[in-house]
DNA sequence: GTCTATAAACAGATAGAC
DNA sequence: GTCTATCTGTTTATAGAC
């Protein structure tokens, strides 16, 4: 592991960058080896050089983002894989709010977002053998998590098809600012996607996680 | 209007079938006229002849889809354009309930349905000139008439930022079920998305729209 | 209106010079 | 490792027979 990029590591992540924004914004297939290599200021035959091919490139766009979305996610919720304990219903609750608004501030806040959240929607929208890695890597682990906190928050078993609906849901709502903006800043008036817009969102999501959290402490008693 | 479908019109419709559904699955770029042809069961040349190209036959498909849907948002919602007079916030609330519901059994429960959603979330992803139809056919009416109904439920007024956001939110849950599919699926670990799958998606979203309403409700108090 | 044949452009992959 | 030139296959669009 070389602390100074060498010329061969710095158009590999050079590659992988115009993948990910590329791939992002217009597809797989709708994105030519030509216009990356431009994009990335290189020539067409490294991205057969660096990864095989054009598939291959794929496939570590995916790898690239599992690993750099792993940090975020573990400042948002706390260690992914171990620890569940949490020592009151309260914590838990309120480490799961903060959660969501990460998750808010993240993927409907950075304008950098928006293209890994689209490569993230197109893998599953049609799978290709990236969306492996993004399932097993980021999207599971990160599901989990966030079902351990629900449940540590509302006593409910973590396992529980409802618990893990519920979380469903909740991501949903956030992923879906993200998808829709075009239509979504039409019908809102916004000629932007800022900090503002963002605060908004943030509220509405947050609200809407409150008021589901407490009918089922309601409807535990 | 002939009562008969000429052969023409057989063909024509068959291609938009089949643009529907392919350009759905694999998206725009992913498609190829070939592809559509021989789904349609037709030869390549006639997409030229009926559409002027490929992209012409992209605009039809929209146009088709605004078509269909308002039939199904009408029954879910009754009128789109026009009278907002509900008598009670309790039959404005009903009829909410009962719209979201519908919309889960759509856009969740119905097979056919993935195309036409996944059609629409290509466009709102990636737009083209065909979203303008999308827009203003169906997107903004159904968005508009689901505030109305929320506004005659809460009191709150239905052209407040906060209301058409907390809708925005309640579209988001339905429709990430349907784009996450495939990895709900594994995560849930169901083999198939059925009438047990959709009925449990629709429990969920339910759930929280009541649980929405009712924070609401009471907060105005 | 339908269909075959073909044109003109473009795709991804690769050989070989440096 | 990088890059140019090129190979091979595929794309959309279209001309023209029927």
């Amino acid at each position: 592991m070389p602390e100074r990029a060498t010329s061969s590591e710095k158009t590999r992540e050079a590659l992988i960058r115009a993948g990910l924004r590329l791939f992002g914004e217009k597809g797989f297939d709708g994105t030519s080896t030509r216009e990356i290599a431009a994009a990335a200021g290189t020539n067409i035959a490294s991205i057969a050089y660096h990864f095989r091919g054009k598939e291959g490139l794929q496939l570590a766009c995916a790898e690239f983002i599992t690993t750099a979305m792993g940090g975020v996610a573990y400042h948002a919720m706390g260690n992914l894989a171990g620890n569940p304990e949490l020592s009151s219903r309260e914590e838990a609750r309120a480490l799961l709010v903060k959660g969501v608004e990460m998750i808010v501030q993240f993927i409907a806040g950075r304008p950098e977002a928006a293209e890994i959240v689209q490569f993230v929607l197109r893998e599953l929208m049609h799978p290709s053998p990236a969306l492996d890695h993004i399932y097993s890597g980021l999207f599971e682990p990160v599901h989990v998590r966030l079902c351990q906190l629900w449940a540590a928050a509302t006593g409910e078993p973590a396992d529980s098809d409802e618990v893990k609906l519920t979380v469903f849901s909740l991501i949903g709502q956030v992923v879906y600012f993200r998808i829709a903006e075009a239509a979504i800043m039409r019908r809102m008036g916004w000629s932007e996607t800022g900090s503002d817009q963002t605060r908004d969102i943030a509220r509405t999501v947050i609200a809407n996680l409150n008021a589901i959290l407490d009918a089922r402490m309601r409807s535990a008693r």
